[in-house]
DNA sequence: CTCGGCAAAATTTGATCATATTGTCGAGAT
DNA sequence: ATCTCGACAATATGATCAAATTTTGCCGAG
């Protein structure tokens, strides 16, 4: 089975498997919280266009859930900077500025390294393989021009890495940070053709196989680096255009 | 309108939303950003101690506040951090564990310094003036023995110096850092006689007015790490004991 | 007769919904 | 261009239901 994940019964997140599966679920699990992830891989995978506005009344619709599950799902993507409040008590995808992206990109570099030198002495070799086949996946994705699933295989690879560091604190400022540059990513890969990045997977892979943490680090921010600078140049071509 | 105060007729205690909202005490604040303030606060400096359960009835009696506010203002505070969602649905304030304060003290001593680098050249004369000012009532405040005083003005003055960094997701990364060791921080101030002594700050004005970044952030890096290995040591002699 | 444990009632707490209230945006008239 | 009115969206309340914890009461063993 794909579903390689059996250790984690219900750790706060775990989001592209409850999209991907129905909107029913066991009982255990509350409705705002089932609400909050799909809203999240909503937001992570592109499906919501920076700028778009959201409605409390549209999703207690599209998702069939009540209104209180449904706001504290957007008070919490609010908080993970997701979302953006604004001054009307309107809620929207935030657009990111060119300072956002500096910023993003400093904190990037400075933790996804950091996180990735934590896991190398932690990951299995059956997690390395899973990596691996999670990595092959994603060149097949890019050669189809699947970007849907591109985009979640490559969120897939970093945050299974970061899940091996055992870092909650870490890892959960990372995760904030992929929220803020998410609405993005489908809109910049949309334009440009040539994706070159799997070299640093590959990388990463062979350090993680060799124990090489300082490498694992290196090739992690260079991915970071990479993603980061891709996003920027779109970006700084749209401010360009209009 | 009228009918937005016409709860809080005369509650004798209610220092917190004071200090947070000192701009803004408009009535175009929603009920759900009061509670959040106030519960923010409260968890800040030290009023709810580390383990303690938080329960919503208990805060809609105490914040006379409605169920879904203070609904809202949990979920955000459980999304930062400064609360935690527990397996049978209840909330409480997170207890530091030694694998956290290791995860602050690199995240801490990555952003924070950074966000004193960028502050630097923005802050002008009459923010240093008033940084200075806090810094002269912290020393009161040390002196008089006044623990909620020292603790609030400490963050006061780092707070003013990151929202001048322009920063924004940065300072909101910050933020939230602090909001973990927060519940500790008076814990560990009641045992410790001498506090760390404010060199640093000192040395941080003086750097601002000569708009040496550098030795800005080196200072700010200093005081970070002071801070987090007083709270590690006091934490581990809690393990030792127990 | 007392002590300890087990189980059922009672209480507390959380989750969700339906609804009333309030505020905001926009169309059309002055 | 400004103002008023109506539709729409968010805020906030209280009620209701479900789950979990605590209390209570019972029974048998020592």
């Amino acid at each position: 089975m794909e579903s390689v994940d059996a250790k984690r019964a219900a750790p706060p997140d775990d989001p592209v498997d409850e999209l991907s599966g129905a909107s029913d679920t066991g009982g255990k699990v509350p409705v705002h919280e089932l609400v909050y992830r799909r809203l999240r891989a909503l937001i992570l995978f592109g499906d919501m266009a920076p700028g778009q506005a959201v409605t409390i009344q549209g999703l207690t619709s599209q998702l069939e859930a009540g209104m209180t599950p449904v706001r504290e799902a957007i008070r919490r993507l609010i908080s993970e900077g997701g979302l953006t409040f604004r001054d009307n008590r309107r809620v929207s995808v935030p657009v990111l500025s060119v300072e956002n992206i500096a910023e993003l990109k400093f904190l990037r570099s400075a933790i996804e390294p950091e996180l990735t030198r934590l896991a190398t002495p932690r990951l299995s070799v059956a997690e390395i393989d899973a990596l691996e086949r999670i990595d092959t996946e994603m060149d097949a994705a890019i050669a189809g021009g699947d970007l849907e699933s591109y985009l979640k295989q490559n969120h897939a690879f970093h945050t299974r890495i970061y899940a091996a560091a055992e870092a909650p604190i870490m890892t959960s400022t990372a995760d904030r940070l992929w929220l803020r540059f998410g609405p993005s990513l489908r809109f910049v890969c949309a334009r440009v053709e040539s994706v070159a990045l799997p070299d640093n997977h590959k990388t990463m892979i062979a350090a993680f196989r060799a124990g090489d943490a300082e490498t694992a680090a290196l090739a992690m921010r260079a991915d970071v680096l990479q993603g980061m600078v891709q996003i920027e140049t779109c970006l700084a071509e749209d401010l360009y255009k209009s």
